[in-house]
DNA sequence: GTTCGTGCAAACGGTTTGCAACAAT
DNA sequence: ATTGTTGCAAACCGTTTGCACGAAC
């Protein structure tokens, strides 16, 4: 993974000590977090950094296409690094949510739907990662 | 479609003039209007209804399998009376959601994802409806 | 010294909750 | 009398915005 500082400058963001410390967990994680999730884990390493900051810079990783929103939990955005194609899995019971390869699934008749001119498609599958039982109703 | 106080009924929900209203509006809709919206229509037919009763009346059916929530709006949720496995196509420019059938596609191998076992999923589709030319840059 | 970034607090929009009045049984 | 429903207002939570201070050019 190429560093924060590298990251930034490239993409002509400057590249101050808060947003490499986000930049630095967003785009390495395959955790999909959430900008509050961003903010407590990133406060780990910059203890004064602010909720603005963190929302102003996941915003700006977003306009520079270093970054995706995805709407797969309620009430929250969440923000991938994976930028390519590439499917959902979400838990159901503990809303995790797992990248599936773009090609472990095969689709057919996505782009020729009557009527609409497809730009992007994705499947988000709901369930259960496998081996885990039923969880006993409480 | 089964008139509005028959479903309550049915369902074991008392039939309240506020609850038939909500019922009559989002069951017969194919718009995935957001609770506001429900109470915005809503209104029209029964003035008095208070958005308390509309989210309420929402959650009820959702809970009685008679109404789904979709995350396909950024910030809000949309309910969407269709309950059975279809697909979704999200606009970009107007944001308007359409129901796609659940067989204008074919999927292979989305059930047998390594580790994971599905219990539903759907594909979200985005792009323009046809006919429509893109948008001037403002 | 002007521009840009930060941190704080307030504002905002969608949703939930607490509660008192009220209707149905 | 008890139970369930409504409407209002306040609370709540995720996100955005306004603004003054400070850093970088």
């Amino acid at each position: 993974m190429a560093d924060a500082l590298q990251v930034l400058s490239q993409s002509g963001v400057r590249p101050t000590p808060q947003r490499i410390a986000v930049v630095d967990f967003v785009l390495s994680t395959d955790a999909h977090p959430t900008a509050e999730e961003v903010l407590q884990y990133v406060r780990a390493t910059c203890p004064t950094i602010s909720r603005a900051t963190v929302y102003n810079t996941l915003n700006v990783l977003v306009s520079k296409g270093l970054l995706r929103t995805q709407l797969l939990r309620e009430g929250t955005i969440v923000f991938d690094p994976k930028v390519e194609a590439h499917h959902h899995f979400v838990d159901d019971e503990t809303g995790r949510i797992y990248d599936i390869p773009w090609d472990a699934v095969t689709i057919k008749g996505e782009d020729s739907v009557e009527g609409f001119t497809v730009r992007e498609y994705q499947v988000v599958m709901r369930g259960r990662v496998a081996g885990r039982r039923k969880r006993m109703k409480k």
